[in-house]
RNA sequence: GCGGCCGUAGUCUAGCUUGGUUAGGACGCUGGCCUCCCAAGCCGGUGACCCGGGUUCAAAUCUCGGCGGCCGCACCA
């Protein structure tokens, strides 16, 4: 769709920047790419749409949010997957240009396992290229040296210290590090709802397309946290007959191109969706989508397959929303994390991230204990004895012992362990409730990108002026006030009314240059919801005009009645019809 | 990161081929006049050769490098 041979991307970045909603950043420098300034208008529209966010999924859900830094120590982000899966080694071939991951040819073309490829270093992937001669797969060519890609930045914590930080490419993760004293401070209730708006670096490649893809962002990050064995959503009833566009990936895969409106009940019953909360998740995000102007018919969810998805998730939706240039566009990721980030926090920092459930009734039940015996491991195992130790003091008894009943001996971590090796002994005990690590359901979206949809979702264009519809609740201001004209007392009487309705709370906006037609013009392109204007009769009969953005139709209104009215008009109470009389 | 195309006020654009212009226009923005309802009119003002090197007496113009943009490839956790 084009009008006026220009793009819808095009139209909206020209009038973000002309107008301040955004620009890219540090032009005067020539710019970087990636990087983006919200100007006041933006910062406005940007503060509104989270705000939305806020009312859309924190109240319903009572969730709680947090607020934490950017730049994270190294061990949280080797911990959580990220330095390993943000990294990659890349070669390209020198004669088509093609880049290929080195370590998925090793893997095809030599023989050479996921592990083994993970401990090579570059120069040792270099030589294993060259030693297995391998070839560009599409064009038969030579391959240059490897490099690493890493897509998140790195710098150091402290003056002259060896402490690597990066800057976290997700806000993830401070919820599941902060997880056991926000839990004590949500008073240990499941399921909870931790959240967090913040700005995260990713040092893409390639940044394009203005505020969607950006270098440092802002993302909004859920992460609700529920017992895996209690996987009910208590609210799904609330959303069970709503419908969601949905590209499964079973199907996505047979070659599903349009979306299929499935009722939730049945997108759980098909098993589209793996877990309840995560459909109940997916239906406020389209809920919250069509807060912010986005139509049903524009938006979909669409899964993403076992390699296309982030490493800790298990299952994956993104929501997209059609645009005009860019087509779908993701604006959020519904990811089933399970208790994986957790888990793999409990496993480097050896903090016990379980939670305590208590039975209805405490249960007696008959456990296997196991310990090490210390002298048996010491000579056999020698320097490794201490590793052996926690292997076996930290391993599952019941499992461990299935294994060991089984094959005779246990392997774990490349150490073979022996009947003689561990002492069992088998007690009953009174269990009065079980821990478990909550597992987790994730949306997250991206605000840059909102900011983005909900300017070209409200951009129209109105003999041959652009207009930004936005729904009243985003408008970044929302009334102007105009005096007619200059001459006389309207322009006093004009600005006082500013004054009054700025100091009931309200955005609002003076501006008496140029003609009134122009005034309007401005007001409309700025989004601005309702013009007031100061006339003749305003200075007679304290009455004033409000003009509506969308129809450009006018009511007249006494002044005492227009705060409580534009009050009641921005809760949604009251249309634009009720706030005065018609008038003209 | 690679390849193709491209870069003149906030926007659109003339000029570049053939080096020498006070770099021209329109819209916007702005000040004033006028104006009782949708970018009206009149007068004034503001504002640009992406950055840096080279060639040359002289560079918007030729050349090299960088930065940025668009498209394609790759990447997108």
């Amino acid at each position: 769709m084009k009008k006026n041979n220009v793009t819808m991307y095009e139209a909206v970045n020209e009038i973000a920047r002309r107008r301040g909603f955004f620009w890219p950043s540090y032009e005067i420098y020539g710019g970087a790419s990636g990087f983006m300034t919200y100007g006041p208008l933006g910062s406005l529209l940007k503060r509104k749409i989270e705000a939305t966010f806020r009312d859309a999924f924190l109240k319903p859900l009572k969730m709680l949010e947090i607020e934490s830094g950017i730049i994270t120590p190294a061990k949280v982000f080797e911990a959580s997957g990220h330095v390993k899966s943000f990294k990659e080694p890349m070669v390209e071939c020198t004669k088509c240009r093609r880049k290929f991951r080195a370590d998925h040819l090793l893997r095809d073309q030599a023989n050479i396992s996921d592990s083994e490829t993970e401990k090579l270093t570059l120069k040792q992937v270099s030589k294993e290229l060259k030693r297995h001669s391998i070839q560009c797969p599409e064009c038969k060519g030579e391959f240059g040296h490897p490099q690493y890609f890493m897509t998140m930045f790195v710098t150091r914590i402290g003056p002259y210290s060896d402490s690597v930080g990066y800057g976290r490419p997700e806000a993830a993760q401070s919820i599941f590090v902060e997880f056991r004293r926000l839990f004590e401070v949500a008073r240990e209730r499941l399921p909870l709802g931790l959240v967090q708006i913040g700005h995260a670096l990713r040092n893409e490649i390639s940044p394009r397309q203005g505020p969607i893809r950006l270098r440092e962002f802002t993302i909004a990050d859920i992460e609700f946290f529920f017992d895996p064995q209690d996987a009910k959503c208590n609210l799904l009833k609330q959303v069970e007959d709503e419908t969601l566009p949905l590209i499964p990936g079973t199907l996505k895969s047979q070659g599903l191109k349009e979306a299929l409106e499935v009722k939730v009940s049945e997108a759980l019953q098909e098993g589209y969706i793996a877990t309840e909360w995560l459909a109940y998740f997916m239906v406020l995000a389209k809920r919250f989508l069509n807060s912010l102007g986005v139509p049903d018919e524009k938006q979909r969810f669409i899964e993403k397959l076992r390699w296309e998805r982030a490493h800790y998730s298990a299952q994956g939706y993104d929501q997209e929303v059609l645009l005009d240039r860019l087509g779908w566009t993701e604006v959020s990721g519904h990811n089933y994390r399970t208790d994986f980030d957790l888990k793999q926090h409990m496993k480097w920092s050896k903090v016990d991230m379980q939670v305590f459930k208590e039975y209805d009734q405490p249960k007696s039940v008959d456990r296997v204990f196991i310990k090490p015996i210390r002298s048996t491991i010491g000579p056999a195992f020698k320097e490794d004895a201490k590793k052996v130790i926690d292997v076996i003091t930290g391993a599952d008894a019941s499992r461990f012992m299935q294994e060991m009943k089984k094959k005779g001996y246990v392997l774990a971590e490349n150490f073979r362990i022996l009947p003689e090796h561990v002492q069992v002994s088998r007690k009953t005990v009174e269990e009065k409730g079980r821990k478990f690590v909550p597992h987790v359901v994730e949306p997250s979206f991206g605000i840059d990108r909102l900011v983005y949809i909900a300017l070209e979702t409200a951009y129209e264009k109105k003999k041959d002026r652009a207009i930004l519809k936005f729904p009243r609740e985003i408008a970044p201001i929302q009334v102007a006030v105009f005096p007619l004209v200059t001459k006389g007392d309207l322009g006093k009487k004009a600005q006082e009314l500013q004054r009054k309705l700025s100091e009931e709370g309200l955005e609002v906006f003076y501006d008496e240059s140029g003609s009134i037609g122009r005034r309007y013009a401005r007001a409309d392109e700025a989004g601005i919801p309702l013009c007031i204007t100061v006339d003749k009769l305003t200075l007679a009969d304290n009455t004033i005009t409000v003009r509506d953005r969308n129809t450009w139709t006018q009511v007249r209104i006494k002044i005492p009645e227009l705060v409580p009215n534009l009050n009641a008009y921005f809760d949604r109470k009251i249309t634009f019809e009720d706030l005065g009389s018609i008038s003209n």
